[in-house]
DNA sequence: CATGTTCCGTACGCTACCGTATGGCTCACA
DNA sequence: TGTGAGCCATACGGTAGCGTACGGAACATG
């Protein structure tokens, strides 16, 4: 049987996935993976064709577990609004946890997985735009506000990371509700202020 | 006199700057802007001690073209909702040109240079945060919502290089207006649907 | 014309990667 | 017990970087 997903293969990707949630998909080395593992090179390359199979196997699990934690946001009961406030809380708890994430926007088209980041991309969007047809938008509005969200979401993410992981200006509670309020608010009939 | 800015040294910045405005820092390369200069390293290290004193010029005069942007952007006549307008039209404008800041948050810490990107991102906000006290929102909320609006105008830049140049579902002027619109909008009172 | 300074090309050493070749260990099983 | 398959370590070749050593060209200037 040539290779089969051993446990080894598993370990690998173990490993690897790692590397990837702290120092991107720049930090999966194949010798570097392999010393935290106690292996060497002659064991991957068993176990996988090259590099691209592990970034790929690696990406393949973000994917997978994005997905999950997708379903699992949604699975939160109460009504729209307060599975918008949820998610943005629950979002915002995540962000430490997710500094592989920061670096995958530029890396993805660079190693060649841009597909899978769109697709959670989009994935996170129809979610989230979702609810905000719930909450009264019409679709083509949610969307775009949708798409903002998860943008100022991703570009905090970026901020944190250009802060090099000090206590956190742009990670704050505060700014979580802002941007809350932000994506669920009209505009106001009467504008103060010219 | 040693190492005065001669016309090399500029030279050497110059092709870096261009190399790094499609590539970010991480494509600035000794021996590659060499080769786009038709120089060698020979002359590299004679203008430079190494190469992070290239990176630092670079970002020198990275910090000091968006300050420039902004003051230009500050110019810009009309009320606080036409500069805001104007603001954000000319961010859109301005975001394919600029295919290496999106990489520089990720890069920044790694390249040591994490302070200039936090100058700039500070003062954006800054400025952002003016136009809306200017508009209406107290301080501390103009503040918060400068920072969402410049972390959407981030996200969005990481989700277009994640798109890897192509059409571009993240950068219509739809969204550009939907941003505006969730930026400058407060809570409606009233709100429809649970 | 001699000499020193400025500037730069070439050659080298070093590290960190990827991928390949090859030999050898271990275990199942006939 | 012998043998083949599965698994892996070691060694090697190759590339891309950074930084250094050194020699030499060009030019000014005494």
């Amino acid at each position: 049987m040539a290779r089969a997903t051993t446990a080894s293969a598993q370990a690998w990707t173990d490993a690897a996935y790692a590397r990837f949630q702290s120092g991107g998909l720049r930090a999966v080395r194949v010798e570097v993976v392999g010393r935290d593992l106690g292996a060497t090179k002659g064991s991957f390359y068993w176990h996988f064709g090259n590099r691209q199979d592990l970034v790929a196997a690696v990406m393949r699990r973000w994917e997978a577990e994005q997905t999950d934690a997708v379903i699992r946001a949604a699975d939160a009961g109460g009504d729209a609004r307060g599975r918008l406030s949820a998610l943005f809380a629950a979002v915002a708890a995540s962000a430490p946890h997710r500094g592989g994430e920061a670096r995958l926007y530029v890396e993805a088209s660079e190693e060649g997985v841009g597909d899978a980041v769109l697709r959670v991309s989009r994935r996170r969007i129809d979610d989230l735009s979702e609810l905000l047809v719930q909450v009264g938008f019409d679709e083509s509005e949610a969307a775009r506000r949708a798409t903002i969200a998860l943008a100022a979401v991703i570009g905090l993410q970026q901020l944190a990371v250009a802060e090099d992981s000090s206590p956190g200006e742009f990670g704050g509670a505060a700014l979580t509700a802002t941007a809350l309020a932000m994506t669920v608010s009209r505009d106001e009939p009467t504008s103060r202020l010219a």
